[in-house]
DNA sequence: TCAAAAGTGTTGCGGCTACACCCATGC
DNA sequence: GCATGGGTGTAGCCGCAACACTTTTGA
């Protein structure tokens, strides 16, 4: 394989998680290796991303980073826009760490950014670069980072109205009602009617109750429910 | 302005039109320079693109395109998708073409493509180059252009459903209300009801009567009508 | 027995579909 | 007067929003 790096194209990617109160994104302290005393700025995050290589599908490198990072295959991955103005590459800084990270001077890169939804729990914690934080408030970024967060998550709200399975990818395999709603809220920002909410779910046909109950909670305990593929797979054929 | 091109990314513009009775695309003969009897193909049809500046956002380059190619400024244009597999410049005839369009040895191009539509008779039709064909009985074009357009064409078919204010950017100022059903049903390819076309016209509050009806047409003359961007804002405030 | 969250039904409105006939004009 | 496409109304179904109380559990 010809590894060289095509220095004018990269991928990055926006991957959402969920851990039951509020939705995250996941991001890289790029500065993690470096030792303190010569650090500007105590955290200096990223998003995922890679350039890509020469002989490599702009698809395919973002899956490969998406396994690098989390060790995840087959995973729901979308393209969702190219961000390609000339001056996304302002900051001296990112310059800097740029040319550090890749050894080559480079002035400009066209980026195509996805997005993805995960588990939380399924990413290695090892690798003590990822952090987890909260979509909705996130600090300052590297690059135009918070940007692409950004349509990442529009777009995300848009495809869910049509799409709802890809929500699926953020919830553990069982998982009540309640949760699922308060994922849509979060995402869609607005609160939802909970009778009016349990009813399109039991319409979809494709949300079923497993065969266990919430334990150890001081309230009435939840019935846990799991997404069926192949009840899926059946509705979109009618 | 420095104008060196970035030889790893190129934008492609799919450019629909309507003609009243089929949805067009433009392409250009890129051999339209070349003697006849050097030709090895009668025609050798592509969609219009070009690499981008080093200095150029790719939305820009895209406009460019739009604007060198028609005139036209201002345009309705729409980032659709990133094609970036390695093999998609795997025909022989054009990598050879690619080298002496550009005078530089290419192997791979990333290309984002933009969807627009615009009047057919808006453009300069000095251009010899441009060809207007029939979207959906396409000859084998250059590259991979016609994925491209087939992926175009279902972007097109998912946006209408939920902005239709793109599509009167095909139609002439004045038109039917049976032009502007044509138009849906060749997009969507399917029939509609007559009825319930009009219907959801009416409702929508933003298609309005101009005083003026069909001439000599051997049937009842239809009423035209216009598009009112005013009252379209109008509608989206409440 | 209290606090806390789960779970449950009905009604009205508006939008969507299906469907058949008369109208105005040019030839 | 006839061929051609323009233009019109209704009824049933379905999905969506609004809305308040009972149930089950742990503490």
């Amino acid at each position: 394989m010809n590894v060289r790096l095509n220095p004018h194209v990269s991928v990055d990617c926006v991957i959402f998680g969920f851990d039951g109160q509020s939705l995250k994104v996941l991001l890289i302290d790029r500065n993690y290796d470096i030792p303190p005393e010569k650090l500007t700025k105590p955290l200096t995050l990223k998003l995922p991303g890679s350039m890509v290589y020469d002989d490599e599908d702009v698809d395919t490198a973002a899956t490969r980073v998406l396994k690098e990072l989390t060790g995840l295959e087959n995973i729901f991955l979308k393209q969702f826009h190219v961000f390609g103005s000339p001056d996304r590459l302002k900051k001296e800084e990112d310059l800097i760490w740029l040319q550090a990270e890749t050894h080559m001077k480079i002035k400009r890169v066209v980026t195509i950014a996805y997005y993805s939804l995960i588990k939380i729990h399924k990413t290695t914690p090892s690798d003590g670069r990822v952090v987890w934080l909260d979509a909705m408030n996130l600090p300052e970024l590297a690059f135009d980072h918070n940007n692409i967060i950004q349509v990442g998550l529009q777009t995300l709200q848009k495809e869910i109205q049509h799409e709802p399975i890809e929500l699926f990818e953020l919830l553990p395999k069982k998982f009540t009602i309640r949760q699922l709603q308060t994922l849509y809220e979060l995402i869609l920002g607005k609160k939802l009617d909970n009778r009016n909410f349990r009813k399109s779910v039991s319409r979809s046909g494709y949300i079923v109750p497993v065969n266990e109950k919430e334990r150890n909670v001081a309230h009435k305990p939840a019935q846990y429910y799991r997404f069926s593929h192949s009840r899926y797979l059946k509705n979109q054929k009618l």
